[in-house]
DNA sequence: TTCCGTCACGAAAACGTTTTCGTGTTAAAA
DNA sequence: TTTTAACACGAAAACGTTTTCGTGACGGAA
């Protein structure tokens, strides 16, 4: 077992010293081509690579970026993920990731854990928690201290930092407005409580299309759900309210969800009354997901294009790392959505 | 803005030494009462935190793992890295995640990025290329440079560390009896082609299965697919094949899919050509992922405990960190895999 | 012969810690 | 009064780099 090998070795065993070793192996003037090439060679030899740590500490720079996301068993996040990897890859940065579970204690221990040394700079989106807490102090201690985040998705206007989004509005309004030009009358919003950004977004572009094409809101159309309760595992109760929801107002006949499994929970329980999926009822959803495209009918919806916003987000918090923060104007990047229309609308 | 405070910004402004400061944090007896309070109560004023990379390197101990895994958007691998963050977390552990996106050539950057001082042991699973190409040469010299590894998955005996993997021959194998159980009589294999290890042993676990229970072996009944095109964007191909699949064998009666999408599709092919799910066709497929409980029919399925893999892969790479090496022996952990009964079986 | 400039290299500081060892002061013991 | 021990603290090394500055040797110019 050979432990890597460090400059001070190779200066003993050459007899020289650490500072010409060093020179020699970054080509410098200083040294004699002899040396150089004595010094290559044996480095070469023995594999010699600059250890990472002892170079953040003397650059101050770890070349590394955190990102910090409420979940990562999620189409949409590890999609992200992807995107913040290969940019942060492409331009030399390593990526540490955090996970907090929707949990505000978490997603604050562990900014902590990785806010001292271990890194240049964040990537957030933030957790349900943190957003019905509405505390935000260890984002902008974070800031303060001089280390920028770029936050995307679930954003929040009380931080001043470069953000990322996807225009929820348009993107919703767009996906309603599709449904209202394809002839429904009665559509239905499948929508979480407000205090989650993006759902109060998506929420008013079905509210502003209805309003745009004089169609009127009928409180009773719209389904809004606790997003505290996990229906991943609670499936049921999910299929009951949205059974509810079919019972009450047996004219729907197009329904618009902010997330997919809300969607496609839609789509089964409207089979499963009877209705056929697109002919009786049109569905879209608003996600990236895979279970979009794999259902059967497949279903149309708002792609936010995850991957985009990853590589957006590395993209902006490396430029600020570079140019040393001098900038200090911040930008919010919108991600154009797209609608996707499948087999779930006409 | 204000820079995080050091030790020697404290000892200055309080007119003592650097050592006294960093004994009077951590309140060793050498110090006084009276300064250790004047100190503690600076050092919380200003929320003084030791710096991580300079403990790193003093340490010459990261308290950071590295996992490589080929892909991340992917629900098996989001799995693993939940199970690994979250015991990480636990142990006082940050983690670096590499993405090899299945190339060779990544795997070996990634990993040569991280070694150099970034992490102290990795976490692996291999990309298809490393498995066709059977270079393990970066994996071995990791290991010799006293960098722990461990794997999980995608596992090679080539290479000598810890190990984490999925009975999948067994797994399979109860797949495939219990559709012999459920009276198929043609049961069909949709694998892919041999040099993905697991894919090997489930293909094992189904001949083994047939043996037993004395039906024949036919090989008009397997599929063997080229894993390397990606079907998750060229559907129609897979849909393609597998209808070939049916068509030249018209008395399928079972179907067992190497992996998730495999299943569904034929599901879904099936379904086309007439065939009803579970009673003319029964399905299983092998995954730990979304598709499969929320298709409709959903499917049943061999779950790999993803999650638990991770954590033991973990507990794993960070026992052996802490018993520094010392125990020069390794295991490999079998996960029970686990049957989940849905609606594509009756 | 003297002076100066170039060449090739080494010493040392710095990044932020922890820890070992040394040392000056004070109080108690002889 | 002298010796000793406890106490409280500081200096310095170490982790592995990079970089600035200093310096000895040597050759050429005056």
């Amino acid at each position: 077992m050979k432990r890597k090998v460090t400059l001070k070795q190779i200066a003993k065993e050459l007899d020289v010293s650490i500072s010409t070793v060093s020179k020699a192996l970054r080509n410098s003037v200083e040294i004699s081509e002899d040396t150089k090439q004595k010094v290559q060679a044996f480095a070469k030899l023995y594999n010699y690579k600059p250890n990472n740590i002892a170079l953040s500490l003397k650059n101050r720079k770890t070349n590394t970026i955190g990102i910090i996301i409420p979940e990562i068993v999620h189409h949409f996040f590890s999609k992200v993920i992807r995107g913040v990897e290969l940019v942060a890859n492409q331009r030399g940065y390593n990526v540490i990731i955090g996970l907090s579970n929707e949990s505000f204690a978490k997603e604050v221990i562990n900014m902590e854990m990785l806010a001292n040394g271990s890194i240049d700079g964040f990537i957030i989106s933030l957790s349900k928690e943190t957003l019905q807490l509405q505390d935000y102090h260890h984002f902008n201690e974070t800031i303060n201290q001089g280390m920028p985040i770029v936050m995307f998705d679930r954003v929040v206007n009380e931080i001043q930092c470069d953000k990322v989004i996807v225009d929820d509005f348009e993107g919703a309004k767009n996906a309603v407005e599709k449904l209202i030009k394809n002839e429904c009358k009665h559509i239905a919003l499948i929508t979480t409580k407000d205090y989650v950004s993006v759902g109060r977004l998506r929420t008013q572009g079905y509210l502003e299309a209805l309003k745009t094409h004089g169609q009127d809101l009928k409180a009773e159309l719209i389904l809004k759900l606790d997003d505290n309760v996990d229906y991943e595992v609670n499936l049921d109760a999910l299929e009951k309210e949205i059974e509810q929801l079919f019972k009450s107002n047996s004219k729907i006949d197009g329904i618009f969800a902010v997330n997919e499994l809300y969607a496609l929970t839609a789509m089964r329980v409207a089979g499963r009354l009877g209705f056929r999926v697109p002919d009786d009822i049109q569905v879209i959803g608003f996600t990236d997901g895979v279970l979009s495209k794999h259902s059967t009918p497949s279903l149309s919806t708002v792609s936010q294009h995850a991957q985009l916003m990853g590589e957006k987000a590395a993209g902006l918090l490396i430029d600020k790392l570079e140019n040393d923060h001098e900038d200090e104007t911040y930008q919010t990047q919108i991600i154009a959505s797209e609608l996707i229309e499948r087999e779930s609308t006409k």
